[in-house]
DNA sequence: TAGGAAAACGCAAAAGTGTTGCGTTAATTA
DNA sequence: TAATTAACGCAACACTTTTGCGTTTTCCTA
């Protein structure tokens, strides 16, 4: 796709097939990436080095940054990129996954605003991942759970 | 100290003289600790082994909980002793991690409270990470900076 | 558009992190 | 205090990530 070997210009990246494809990757996976389903996302036919060197890079120039799970899996996530650049990173990540349906929902603004008030330190970015059920699934699980 | 003593015992734990001093070593420890640092802390006296199995075993029983670490490695910090066992772990706090300093911070449960109220799902777990400067480097920083 | 510079690539090997097996030592329990 | 169980140290292994190096591809400019 056009937009994505011209946002790899712009980040001073490459266009090399395998980089123009993992973009895409990002694009269209709304979660973030191990590099492991990256992996397995190209059929293991991509070198993991390569996957390595490349998420690296992205990285460093603000195209993607890492999410740090709570299994302690290193996950990696599109940035918003009219906001990250190679010198400052700004993810305001706030979401919400629905363990029946695994749809993600992000959450507004104000949902989270509070929180970045109440510790003493200085807090410049946050990821927050809510999981639970969604307004339909849980009006429908309340029907058959009882 | 006697204290660390009757902890483990309440948490079917050896006593051994590592142990204890583990224990008191997460007392002492405001942020959370990586294997790297515990070996350290004692003098790369005790096999990483054995440090990675009473890590095991204290997590296990309810002493001990990971937390998410920039550079991803595993990191623990001491529970809610009131709250947590073997059987259920009950860690509803964010973490805050420092961009200079690296350490990884656990939240207390109000900074948290009010956004699993204020969106329309049921949120049955969290994931919350903040970044920033923490409070001593904030300070430092702000000195050296302007 | 050709050709040199820089970036990206694959492979092999190394470094780092965490686990398992096993024989020995220390703590618990009765 | 003797038997049982947990903890320990060492060696080896498994998995993840990084580094070195020679080759290939992309980029830039004349």
């Amino acid at each position: 796709m056009k937009k994505h070997k011209e946002i790899l210009s712009r980040f001073g990246i490459n266009k090399t097939q395998f980089r123009i494809d993992l973009l895409s990757l990002f694009f269209d996976c709304k979660s973030a990436l191990t590099i492991h389903e990256i992996f397995e996302r190209f059929n293991k036919k991509i070198n993991k080095v390569t996957i390595y060197r490349a998420l690296k890079s992205f990285e460093q120039k603000g195209l993607i940054h890492q999410v740090p799970d709570k299994n302690n899996l290193k996950k990696y996530s599109l940035c918003n990129l009219d906001t990250c650049s190679p010198d400052l990173h700004n993810h305001q990540h706030g979401h919400f996954i629905c363990y029946s349906c695994d749809q993600t929902f992000c959450l507004d603004d104000s949902t989270v605003k509070i929180l970045k008030t109440s510790s003493g330190h200085i807090v410049k970015n946050y990821n927050l991942i809510l999981e639970g059920y969604c307004t339909d699934c849980n009006s429908s699980q309340t029907i058959s759970q009882n």
